[in-house]
DNA sequence: TTGTTTTTGCAACCCGGTTGCATTGTGTAT
DNA sequence: ATACACAATGCAACCGGGTTGCAAAAACAA
């Protein structure tokens, strides 16, 4: 199922959602494939993606994703196909706190219409 | 009761959730709660915030935020205590999407610890 | 007072996420 | 090959926030 599961995540330009992978096979449980993820994601294999979809999606992780602090990257959430695309290439940005806060992650989700539904 | 919830909100420095919301009061129910944020969202006095805590926090809308894509801030979420705050002195940044991508809103969370929970 | 509109309370539902537990499968040592 | 230990799976149930339909109550207006 691991391998399966993995198999899938690797041909996708988007992240998926656990429904989404769920209806991608025919019969694989629910808990199961949740508990794949949760696996995956704690060895550092994909990372998740809350895009206030109300659905966590999952992306693997590339070369340069080590998921620190330092390097995370936006995500684009289309309003329209629902997809959620991963911007590698743009960096969170530096966030000046008040003083006395502290930063552990940022999250940077920008919501809009996507290449493919813009025609 | 819509006095009432936008009197809370006004005292407070911090986001509410709907349950939070629900726990100051001893006899109000949920849904008319939850309609009055919703009411008061449509109407522009308040602003919600997903956090990603799996609720939605609301605030009310300062005199400057008329929550124009142009004008967003981003908001901070103390992973202790779980309270949210406004960083309305932190506006969202400008992001370079690629091509035929277009904006209509960015979402900025930025979680750490926040000053009453850096002891 | 009467009729209309808005707000409220209650109950139920939805749905994604999560968990306990028994079953099945895999891998290892004898 | 067998027996045991451990990991993965399937199933069912639960949880909690959000949401809705509908009837009762309250506020308004004629
Ligand atoms: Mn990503
Ligand atoms: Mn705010
Ligand atoms: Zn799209
Ligand atoms: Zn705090």
């Amino acid at each position: 199922m691991r391998e399966l599961v993995l198999d899938l995540l690797l041909e996708q330009n988007v992240a998926l959602s656990l429904s989404e992978i769920e209806d991608k096979f025919d019969q694989a449980d629910r808990s199961t494939l949740y508990r794949t993820l949760k696996t995956f994601e704690e060895n550092k294999v994909i990372h998740s993606v809350d895009d206030g979809s109300g659905m966590i999606k999952y992306a693997v992780c590339k070369d340069t994703c080590s998921c620190n602090p330092s390097e995370l990257h936006a995500h684009f959430h289309c309003v329209k196909c629902k997809k959620t695309y991963c911007l590698t290439d743009v960096p969170v940005p530096e966030v000046n706190l008040p003083h006395g806060f502290s930063i552990d992650y940022v999250n940077l989700v920008v919501k809009g219409v996507c290449v493919n539904c813009r025609k």
